[in-house]
DNA sequence: TTGGTAAGTCAACAAGGCTGACTTAAACAG
DNA sequence: CTGTTTAAGTCAGCCTTGTTGACTTACCAA
């Protein structure tokens, strides 16, 4: 297979290392502004797109702890831009959704991203776009892959 | 152009924090072992597939502060898997490469994620590679492309 | 000989991970 | 009803890895 040289394989970290790090690289002014960090972008993000999910969710989807999520989320929830509502099959569960001032910051803060991986989609057309996908889905974790929801859902 | 609805832009964004996410989580218990973290395995990384590195291009590659690279290459000298050579054009270079035991642990660090691609790559098959490979590239800054080297090099 | 450059260092700080211990409130099992 | 488990939140302390700013030493080059 001449596609699975050493070589190949070893571009490809470098691929992986530097893709990544521009395309996060982009919200990061934004955040700054504003005194956030990453971790405040990706909870963001979450929460967002899995309106009502709970502090435990949330959790999970991160990978972090209660504690390192706690700090981020006290931080939104005082700003205004995330909102807590008990839950009513649980009343222990905290649901989270955001605040339209929450919503206008991830539109915000995902415009470049959605930007870059736009001219990027359009320049290497619908097949290379698909075999991205493809290899990236199947570059993750079992465990991982049932996190990636096709389509906006709650939990 | 059905392949670029908001919805297919999102999940990229999830796709590519995943992906990465259990992709470098791979090396870090073998580095915990030995007391390193994860920007001791960049240098590593770098310093294996362009020997005889300067400080100030390692510097320009990983995109950290003289400082911060500083902290982790002081361990990597001190525990002998990083070798300094003096510059022979210009004497104030340190030209940096792994030692033998560095190029072992070099090995022993990236064979998780080489495993895990030559996985994802053996079963997504190679034109889905060529995709990922290339929406990858088309994701870098102008000025990042340049440093994904296609084969290994000096500098 | 002088000015700029490569490397290295010290100090101080911040973000964002972690563990461990503990509280409160609610749910649940018996 | 009682006791246990669970969801969330908090405090304290630690670590890694990033940052700025200031400064030294050695070397190159004009």
């Amino acid at each position: 297979m001449l596609f699975l040289t050493d070589e190949q394989l070893r571009s490809a970290i470098e691929l992986l290392f530097f893709a990544y790090r521009d395309f996060t690289g982009d919200p990061d002014l934004i955040l700054e502004e504003r005194g956030y960090g990453r971790a405040h972008h990706r909870a963001i993000h979450f929460i967002k797109h899995r309106p009502e999910i709970t502090v435990a969710g949330l959790i999970e989807m991160l990978g972090v702890t209660k504690q390192s999520l706690n700090r981020v989320l006290r931080q939104l929830i005082e700003d205004g831009l995330v909102i807590q509502k008990v839950g009513e099959r649980d009343r222990r569960q905290r649901l989270l959704s955001l605040s339209e001032e929450g919503a206008a910051l991830e539109v915000l803060l995902s415009q470049p991203q959605r930007d870059r991986l736009r001219q990027a989609y359009t320049s290497a057309g619908p097949e290379a776009v698909a075999g991205f996908r493809e290899v990236l889905h199947k570059m993750m974790n079992e465990g991982t892959r049932a996190m990636v929801a096709e389509k906006p859902r709650r939990k």
